[in-house]
DNA sequence: CCGACTTTGTGCGCGTATTCACAAAGGCTT
DNA sequence: AAGCCTTTGTGAATACGCGCACAAAGTCGG
């Protein structure tokens, strides 16, 4: 079906996602090799240092076309270069920051937009009193501008801080206005046409997998403090008053 | 094998991670219909709240044993104290955030920590101009103590909110002392003995995923501005010189 | 120039996750 | 009380991802 080719096919434009998810660990692994003065390194190696499997690692890099050398290992810069411009970091990203609360404030001042090809172009919230402030060397503006620096600045991609109330009317209109991509801290689940990626950064879901797994080492969920199998059983009209607000 | 009743099985101690990692999810969206007062929700309206294929949502909840009735749907109460317990929202956790700065700052106001049953239990920075600082109603602590700290309040979930370079140190410490559960926002892969759980929060790496996907959009790596095809074949020394910094 | 050694690239089998599609179950109407 | 209608729970098919293990490929020492 699809056009196998054997030989130089570039790698198809098939990667698959979980290789996508694993590239930037590889990079991040590979620049830091680099800045060491390391020239070539071997599969094993660089996948001790992002965590994985040899095997794993070896097939991400083939699924990119990648040459390494046998009997030797990959050259780390020609690695880097590779990875980045799959990546598309060989270019720049124009960001905006909506929702300059604590989370935003944070986001804005990160070390890591601008140093891998993502440019902030913007800094906005709706609240009249951090309108105007001046945050990681930029100036907040208004919402109600949105559009306009969106289609100023050329902005891709836009990253979401708002309160859970309100992502998703910023959602809506950053996707009007042209954004195809959208980075969201907002405890909310997004909903967006087709072709626009949304992806998610959620503390709170993070901590309750950690629960999740730490009740588990501790006995599950009946495990301690719990009756010798006397629980209520299931059905019956028993449960604890614990309200869980949002 | 594995001893398969097909009754009452309290659906096994084997939930599949997939399934772990999607109940906070659903247990968001029930809350919010529990406060809107709806009192029984079918699997499709759920599942829409949610983001979710229906039948996905169902396999789901049929692993923790629980009882939706058929041509009604599941009662929202009734499943949200069920998930909650599964995840083990029911107990209180501790937690320790490690390292204060812009996002340690944010993360120590995020409300989403008290409000489901996670209870910051101390902030601790390695930097003495911070230490003794108020936030969020906690003064900031020395590194110095944390063991002390995670001894005297029972600490099981670490947040590592430090540079890169100090997470690897922190993380050690933090398990030595007794910590099963590391959530790490810090751009390292961190390495923990079996039986400690860690889980990874990346802007960056997340915003060189929508990056990827967003020039696929334009046009694959090859795509705009390129040449017709012309491009250095693999093998020439000739890449850009585009150095990506930590 | 050759042989031994190292390391890549990948075929293959396995387990997990996802989705469809439908029979079974229960409520509700008449 | 009976049948219709809705919705669950799950068997089965499909897709995907992972890791082993090994042949192919290339290097390096003698």
């Amino acid at each position: 079906m699809t056009s196998r080719q054997n030989h130089r096919d570039r790698a198809g434009r098939g990667i698959p996602e979980a290789t996508v998810a694993r590239l930037p660990v590889y990079l991040r692994a590979l620049t830091g090799l680099q800045e060491r003065g390391v020239a070539t390194v071997s599969s094993e190696e660089l996948a001790a240092a992002a965590g994985v499997n040899s095997a794993k690692l070896r097939k991400d890099l083939s699924h990119l076309g990648s040459y390494g050398t046998r009997g030797v290992g990959y050259e780390v810069e020609y690695l880097v270069y590779q990875i980045s411009r799959e990546l598309g970091l060989t270019q720049d990203w124009v960001v905006a920051i909506i929702g300059v609360g604590n989370l935003g404030r944070a986001l804005a001042g990160y070390g890591g937009f601008a140093s891998r090809g993502f440019r902030v172009a913007g800094l906005l919230d709706a609240d009249d009193s951090i309108v105007g402030q001046e945050i990681a060397g930029m100036t907040v503006e208004h919402t109600d501008r949105l559009e306009d620096i969106i289609a100023r600045h050329g902005v891709s991609i836009a990253v979401i801080a708002t309160p859970a109330g309100a992502a998703q009317g910023v959602c809506d209109r950053v996707v009007a206005a042209g954004v195809t991509s959208v980075l969201n801290f907002a405890p909310v689940v997004l909903s967006v046409p087709d072709g626009v990626d949304v992806r998610k950064v959620d503390l709170s879901i993070e901590l309750q997998i950690l629960a999740f797994h730490e009740q588990r080492k501790a006995g599950g969920p009946d495990g301690l403090a719990s009756t010798t199998g006397g629980e209520a059983p299931p059905g019956t009209k028993h449960y604890v008053e614990t309200v869980i607000d949002a």
